[in-house]
This record gives C-alpha cells, sequence and structure tokens, in this order.
DNA sequence: TGTTGGCACTCCGGACCGGCGAGTGCCAGC
DNA sequence: GCTGGCACTCGCCGGTCCGGAGTGCCAACA
C-alpha cells in the first residue's frame, strides 16, 4: 500500500482528534453531506464547543485526513482519512446468528445447478445485503485438479468434451475432428486422460502428457492433443478473466456518483474488466481481506469508490476474490464482516462436497 | 397494433405533408433537436417559405404526428409520426456486401464453444454496429428437439447429467442419489432415454414417458424420472426466461435518456426482464420482424426507447428473437437490414451444423 | 386560393444580482 | 486551553432581465 498523501510523518494524533475523526466518517457516512464544528460539537459526545472543535479539525485537515470541498462548507474524509477510521478507529461488530444463517441459506448447493450458479447467487447476496455492487471472480484453475474427462459422441466426427474440475466446475466444449472415433475408443481416451490428470492440475502434467503422447501409437493422438490443449486454454481462463457482477445499479443511487458521465466511466470499466480484475488480483495474492478506498486503488476510474474484498478457497487453496464495490463513504462497519462471512461460506459450499 | 391516438380517420396526408414529416423526422433522428419551420425550409427540397412550411406543421400537429415540446420550440416526432414515418415513408437500404460479410464472419460456429456463446456474439454484434442496445433471447426449448442424453458418474451418488439439445445447445446438471448406480446401469438408462426422445422435444414425450417408466422395473426409476423432470424444466425455461443484452452502456450517450432516473428506471426493467420478454414474445408469436415506438409497447418504462426485433429460427422454427433497443430517435434505416440479416444469419448458424 | 413577408408574442436558457444560511478562521477574554 | 464573538467566504436559491428561436396570425400579393 503506498503511502498517499506527502504529508506529516504521522503526527500521532490526540485521543480527541480520533475522536472527532471517527464521529465524523461515521457522520459523512451516514448521510453524505459535508460535517461541520457544530454538528459534530454535538454528537462526538466530547463536551466541546464548536469554536474548540474547529481547531481539532484545522489539525486533522493539516494531516491531511479531511478537506472541505470549499471554503465555508463542512469537511469531508480523504481516502487517508478513511483508511485510518478502518484501520484504527473501526469496530466492526461480527454478523448476527440470523444473517449467517440467511448468507448460508442461499449459498446451499441444493437448487444450484452448477458452480457458477453458486457464484453467482453469491453476488447477489453480497449486493443485496450491502445494496452496494456485488462482485465474484470465477474461481481460478490452474491449480484446480482435474477430477475426469470424459467423451460423448454426438455424431459421426462431433464429440462432447467434459471437463470435471474441482469445486463443482463442468466445462464442455464440441470438439469437430477429421475422422470417426469408436465408443471403445473414445472410452480408451478418456481412460488414458483421466487417470493421467488423476487429480492434478492441468499445469503440473501439460508437459509431460503432451511429450509422452507425442511418442505414442498415433490415432487417437488429434483428439487427446486437442482435449489436452482445450484444457489448458480452460486453466488459463477464469480469475484473470472473469467476474459476476451484481447490483451495478445500486451505484445510481448515490449522489456522489450520479453524475451521468461518472457512472458511463465505471459501467465502463466494469465491462471492460481489466482494471478491477487487477485489482482483485492483489487480493488473491495477499490471500487476506484487502480493503482499496478511492486514490489507493491506483485506478483513477475507482478514484470515487473502495473496494472490500476478500479471497476465498476451495480445498484449502486459495481460487478467487468476492467483494464489493461502492462510493468511498460506504458502511466499512457492516460490509467487512458481510464480505468476510460470504467468502469462508462460498468457499465451504465449494468445497464441502465429493 | 392499437391505433393509439384519438384523431382524425387518417386525414390523408397530402404529398407536401408527407415529404416534410419526412424531412423532420430525419432530421430530427439525426441531431435529437426540436425542428422548426425555418430549417425545414431550407432542407425539405420543397420551395416554400419557412411560413407556408408552419401551415403545413400545424396540419400534422393537428393529425398527431409531431408535437412542440413548448410554445416556442420547434417539433418533434410523435409515436405515431414515427409510426407513419417506419411503415410509409422510410427508404430502406439493404447492407452492402461488405457488411454481410463482416456480420456473418463473427457469427461462425468456428471458434464458439457453444449455442449460447454464439447468441452472446450476435448480441454484442447488434450492438457495436448500431451503437444501441443489442438483445437476443435464448432459444425457446419447447419444441426444440432432444438428440441425447448421457450420465457420467463422478462419485459415489453423483451423476452428471447432460442434455444435448438440437441447435448446438448443451445442458448438465449434476443429480445427487440417493444409491449407486453401476456404470452398467447408466448406460442402460441413458440408451433407454435417448432412444424415448429419439429427437423429440421433451414436451411430446414426457407425459408418457413419465407413465412408461411408473409401471417399469422401479430400480432405475429414481435417477430416470429427476433426469425427465429436469430436462422438461430446461425445455420450460429460456425463451419465456432469458435473454442476452450487450451495450447497455449506450443508451448513456442519448442526451433524452441521460436523465440518471429515468437510465435506472430503464436498466432495471432490463435486469428485470419480464417486461421486455413480453415484449418480445409479441415478436415471436408474429414470427416477423416487428418495431415498437415508445407508447407502442404498453410498457410505460419503454415510452421513451423503441424496439426493432426479428425472429430467428432453428431449422426452420422460429425459437427466438433478437434486436435492438434504444432510444425513439434512432437510425431506422440502418437498424432495420441490419437486424433483419442479423436474425437470419445467426439461424443459418445455428442449423448449419449436424 | 395558395404563398409570402411582417409582426407581435411566447418561451427557454443563460447571465447577473442579492440575500440567506452554514461554516470557517482568528482573536481576545476568561 | 477553552470559549464566545465577529468578520468573512461560499454555495444556493429565487428573482429579473435579455437574446434567440420559433410560433400563429394577418394582410398583401400572384
Amino acid at each position: 500500500m503506498p503511502d498517499n498523501l506527502p504529508h506529516k510523518p504521522d503526527p500521532e494524533l490526540s485521543e480527541r482528534a480520533r475522536t472527532v475523526l471517527r464521529t465524523l466518517v461515521e457522520r459523512y457516512i451516514r448521510d453524505g453531506e459535508p460535517v461541520g464544528s457544530r454538528t459534530l460539537a454535538r454528537t462526538s459526545g466530547l463536551e466541546l464547543s464548536p469554536a474548540s472543535i474547529r481547531n481539532v479539525l484545522a489539525d486533522l485537515e493539516e494531516a491531511g485526513l479531511i478537506a472541505a470541498p470549499h471554503t465555508s462548507a463542512g469537511r469531508v474524509p480523504t481516502a487517508s482519512g478513511y483508511r485510518l477510521f478502518v484501520d484504527s478507529l473501526l469496530k466492526v461488530e461480527p454478523l448476527g446468528q440470523q444473517e449467517v444463517a440467511r448468507i448460508s441459506e442461499h449459498l446451499r448447493l441444493g437448487e444450484a445447478e452448477s458452480g457458477e450458479a453458486l457464484l453467482a447467487s453469491a453476488s447477489a447476496m453480497l449486493s443485496g445485503i450491502t445494496r452496494l455492487v456485488g462482485v465474484v471472480t470465477l474461481p481460478r484453475r490452474e491449480h484446480v485438479e482435474i477430477e475426469q474427462i470424459e467423451f460423448v459422441p454426438l455424431s459421426a466426427r462431433r464429440v462432447l468434451v467434459i471437463l470435471v474440475l474441482a469445486g463443482q466446475q463442468i466445462q464442455n466444449r464440441i470438439l469437430r475432428l477429421d475422422r470417426d472415433f469408436s465408443p471403445a475408443e473414445l472410452q480408451q481416451a478418456a481412460n488414458y486422460l483421466s487417470s493421467a490428470f488423476a487429480g492434478q492440475s492441468v499445469m503440473k502434467v501439460r508437459a509431460q502428457l503432451l511429450q509422452e503422447m507425442r511418442q505414442m501409437h498415433g490415432h487417437l493422438n488429434a483428439l487427446m492433443t486437442a482435449t489436452v490443449e482445450w484444457a489448458d486454454q480452460v486453466s488459463q481462463r477464469s480469475a484473470q478473466e472473469d467476474y459476476v457482477l451484481a447490483g451495478e445499479l445500486n451505484l445510481m443511487d448515490f449522489k456522489e456518483l450520479s453524475a451521468v458521465d461518472k457512472l458511463r466511466a465505471l459501467f465502463d470499466t466494469f465491462t471492460r474488466k481489466r482494471d478491477i480484475l487487477h485489482l482483485l488480483d492483489q487480493a488473491i495474492d495477499a490471500e487476506e481481506m484487502q480493503i482499496f478506498i478511492g486514490e489507493e486503488s491506483g485506478h483513477s476510474v475507482l478514484d470515487e469508490v473502495s473496494v472490500v474484498s476478500a479471497p476465498y478457497s476451495i480445498d484449502d487453496r486459495v481460487v478467487g476474490v468476492l467483494g464489493v464495490i461502492g462510493p468511498r463513504r460506504m458502511a466499512y462497519d457492516r460490509v467487512i464482516p458481510v464480505v468476510d462471512v460470504t467468502a469462508r461460506l462460498l468457499g465451504a459450499a465449494l468445497d464441502h462436497q465429493r
């Protein structure tokens, strides 16, 4: 995380200043309007007059934690203000029993037809509970094990290839071939490949497998090579490539984003995906919850939003991230535990079956 | 199509009035601003003074074909104005060779992994070429033939069911069972079902099949019944249920829609899907190109947009619709042929394989 | 009779203005 | 070190004014 603002080397805020900052941020998060000394004097709990509060505010402003949109408006937290807030002022209360139950309810594999449907509903959950944008990356497949490979003959020269991956993920694709294969041959090829992969990731075996096949009796080769290549493609794709969004429209409800061009820019980057994925990647690598506030993300389009994200795992291996995107003034105290819990539960739902 | 406006019984417009209306609509489509007598006098080709044009405009207004946003603005076409325009004033020029080629290029099944990917790329095409919103419904499956059914054992009590439908569509789902099945049993069940369906639609055979199975030797029943039920669900779903959108964001570029709340309402109905599907259904039933202009759609959220849609077929049976959604002032002369051609080519791409 | 120029009128949008309210910074006094 | 007081700065709101665009109507003309 870059040290974003060119300011004093942590002037060690006084307890008072911390209280003021905290109530200011809380207040601003609540109703999105710059807050002034007057309101703070009343609501901070400190027994101080507005005038004294103003002194504190001046200090905070100098420290780069808050800013005034214009001379006679109240103050607004800056990115570093929020940062300090979430890092050391925020008291996150864990989710209630009831809410956890509600989440895990919706994340049962019960009616979900596939892993992908599960991801979608996780995303919808996130967005539904927080009234922000939910995002869940498709599980990274480089390290995901291949459990099984099957061939289903469709018609002459058309074969359906089925790839069963760990974590309920199924991929299929139709291959067009230049000669017929008998059911027995297909079976043979499937057996061979399935045992060759034997619960390993494509990455691990690919090279060796292709090597091996090159020296083989030839006539199943076309089919098998094509299959391995495709399996490889499949595992390259994903996490780096795609995610499921939900509730994008919620962003339209926040006045700080309601300018059409800002929205347009945001939605554009949502569909372009690259920037968002780049951001989420960091969270995958970190293997723990990450929060990006405004400019911290390093992508100027995202200057006005925050992203709260947590990685999720299948069988104890981190394979993806999920999270929430919303305006900087989001209710971090609620969002953080929701994201956290959802990540855990999604992981559980995905590896619980076997 | 309802006779929308409570006005004169078609006062048989003069040739002059028609010309004025045509250039007015064309102009308004071009730059979205109310057009006045002055501009019309210059650009209509008629050798008339603004004053005379005004008389004509008064007639057109009385006939409900145009309207003035306020006293001293130019005129704007009403829904019925557009209607008359597209029905009898519009000269649609067919697409150039080059563009047709470009479309069919992108609609090759070549790299498309599945039918669904094809639909998505059709949608993207539509949106890309017209700079509007592209929409393609998933093919209706009630009448689509089931070509094949396969079972792939995953692990004890988990079986992957694969449904191969006509038109490159593949569905799969994991079934959880309450006892083990041997590969031989699965094979047997697959054979039985595949031949029972034998290229027919689920709808046709469902009842009879369930009946038959009820009297059977029992122990494969759980599996097979579940499969038939699911196949039935699959074929109920779709067309009535889902579509692929592309380029929603394009709507933000039109000033007449750029109010955040309007956009919000529109995007909401896009994700709610119901209204849009209801509209598109009519196009499916009509089995020919349909154009809904503004209020004509009957859904007040869609008052400010037009929908140009055409059904597409697989193997000569209409199974879905595709089209374009945009502001009323869209370039109908370009959009219409694009939609038309894309529908044909998509159909072709979908049934060309076998 | 249809076409035209002229004219008064309407309306929108932008610019300008002044007052109000909210909030600030600073200072002097406690 | 806290506080009240005070002058000051803005943004916002409503009002007014003006120019431009376009209209409807009328009287004159071919």
